[in-house]
RNA sequence: GGCGAGUUGGCGGAGUGGUGACGCAGCGGAUUGCAAAUCCGUGUACACGAGUUCGAUUCUCGUACUCGCCUCCA
């Protein structure tokens, strides 16, 4: 099966040929740690995550090479220390932890190699040596800038020019600046911030050089993929470009962007209050895996809406197709070919999704077999372990707490083993009482997490409590 | 202002130059103490205008609208 992937580079699908037949590698910019992360990161990892996954079932786990950089020397590093009084490699160890525990919660395998950009600052250095060695950069008061004007294709990833770009006139001018358009690979730094000795004084790196050079290290000169969410295509993506082809390596051969997040039909922003975070959801009670299956519900070139009702019928379909896939471990050689087809053709998962319902519409024991081992490559546990722990949680947008919640769901299982002893008058005056405080019980057993199943009628709690005390 | 993406049925969301993907909801039916679940059936959707074509939702051009980026946010 050829892997057909869209390249932003030449604005069209291209087939994957690896440059070393049968190995493929890969690198992906990484989040910088100083905060938890939030939905939109989340997109990008799982995106990317799924293609790892599409390229070790197609080559083989072992054949696939997947870095992804933790940025841990940055300005919002800093400001967050000044701001919380705790030493920035405090932050830094907790927010790398808290990003490996919340993306493994949505499924995402770990990449191979997990660079820090502090442990590769020799390096960085090196490649700025080789830029201004070679012309593309130069030295001004203790700042490294990389020559835009030196490189002919600056702009062509993303598709601007440079002169149009001044003409929007939002670049920094700074004194030192030979051009406006000129990029910081090094920076002075203040003697109480991090920095490293340098032969332009003690500073640190700029942004873009970090991932230049740790693909350069980890990668080589030249490799298969580079990926990132389409935010990073200008300016860091075309800054990566040019400094690593100025430094005289091919870089990547295919460039790969997802498009953004939006939250219920909104840019997800702190100002607009929908702004959160990956650990929020699995705090509310959202498990991982739903997540996951969401982001993988949009294709990832386009953009995608987290809606709470999204997060509801997928937990719906996962309810339904637990019952048919209890003991069946999933078996990758039976994989569904249709799946592994709509992959393949640029990352379709939701063609892939579309098939998943036609497995369990064949019901047949291979289709089952099939569905499970397809969803496991999906990144799911065809076993949904945390299906039942989750009904205990409370759910999202109807206002119950968790002791109500309780209340109902013990209530709900004494009323349904009335009824499954044909005992009916008893449990119908039960569900009659309920509804006289505003509780359908019969909804309620329809979905408990489903958007129409407890009308947001307020009830009672404590007729509720009472009522429970009497059946008991 | 520059660059880019998008506009598909009530909602979500694929895809294709010529028989209405798929999911959710709705509707009809089967089944079932009632109800739910399950099963079967059910829908003349492709922003607008021109063009190319025997034929366009699908290609081309234009218009409108939406969104993103151009601020070291994925």
């Amino acid at each position: 099966m050829t892997i057909q992937l869209y390249n932003t580079a030449t604005r069209s699908k291209q087939e994957l040929a690896p440059i070393t037949p049968g190995k493929v590698s890969m690198y992906v910019c990484g989040p910088t740690v100083y905060d938890r992360a939030h939905l939109g990161n989340a997109r990008a990892v799982v995106v990317f995550d799924m293609l790892f996954r599409l390229l070790r079932h197609e080559y083989g786990a072992d054949a696939v090479t997947y870095v992804r950089n933790f940025t841990d020397v940055d300005d919002k590093i800093n400001a967050r220390a000044a701001e919380t009084g705790r030493d920035i490699s405090d932050i830094t160890a907790e927010t790398t932890q808290w990003f490996l525990d919340d993306m493994a919660a949505i499924g995402a395998l770990e990449p191979n190699e997990m660079p820090r950009a502090t442990a590769y600052v020799p390096h960085m250095v090196k490649m700025i040596e080789t830029l201004i060695e070679k012309g593309h950069a130069y030295a001004a008061e203790g700042h490294v800038l990389f020559k835009v004007r030196s490189y002919d294709d600056y702009g062509k990833l993303s598709g601007r020019s440079v002169d149009d770009m001044i003409a929007g006139a939002r670049v920094e001018v700074a004194p030192y600046k030979e051009d406006p358009m000129d990029f910081v690979l090094w920076k002075p730094s203040a003697d109480d911030l991090p920095g490293w000795d340098s032969p332009w004084g003690r500073g640190r790196p700029g942004w873009h050089i970090e991932c230049s050079a740790m693909a350069y290290e980890l990668l080589g000169e030249r490799f298969d993929i580079h990926g990132g969410g389409n935010d990073l295509t200008f300016p860091h993506h075309e800054n990566e470009i040019a400094q690593s082809k100025c430094a005289g390596h091919a870089f990547a051969n295919i460039w790969m962007h997802n498009e953004m997040l939006q939250v219920e039909g909104k840019k997800m922003s702190k100002s607009l209050g929908n702004f959160f975070t990956v650990r929020d959801l699995l705090d509310q009670g959202v498990p991982g895996e739903i997540i996951r299956f969401v982001m993988l519900s949009t294709h990832y070139r386009k953009p995608m809406d987290w809606t709470e009702r999204k997060a509801a019928e997928a937990r719906a379909h996962f309810t339904r197709w637990r019952t048919g896939l209890e003991n069946r471990a999933p078996n990758p050689a039976k994989v569904d070919a249709g799946i592994v087809e709509a992959l393949s053709n640029d990352l379709n998962t939701p063609l892939a999704i579309a098939r998943l319902h036609a497995l369990w519409k064949d019901g047949g024991a291979d289709a089952l077999d099939s569905l499970a081992a397809s969803l496991s490559i999906l990144g799911i546990d065809p076993s949904f372990p945390w299906l039942d722990v989750d009904n205990e949680e409370p759910n999202y947008g109807y206002g119950l707490t968790a002791a109500d919640r309780q209340n109902i769901t013990e209530l709900v299982s004494i009323w349904t083993s009335l009824r499954d002893a044909k005992n009916y008058t008893d449990a119908d005056s039960i569900r009659t009482r309920a509804l006289g405080f505003g509780l359908d019980l019969t909804k309620w057993k329809l979905s408990p997490n489903g958007e129409d199943s407890v009308d947001p009628v307020v009830f009672s709690d404590t007729e509720l409590a009472a009522l429970l005390e009497d059946v008991k």
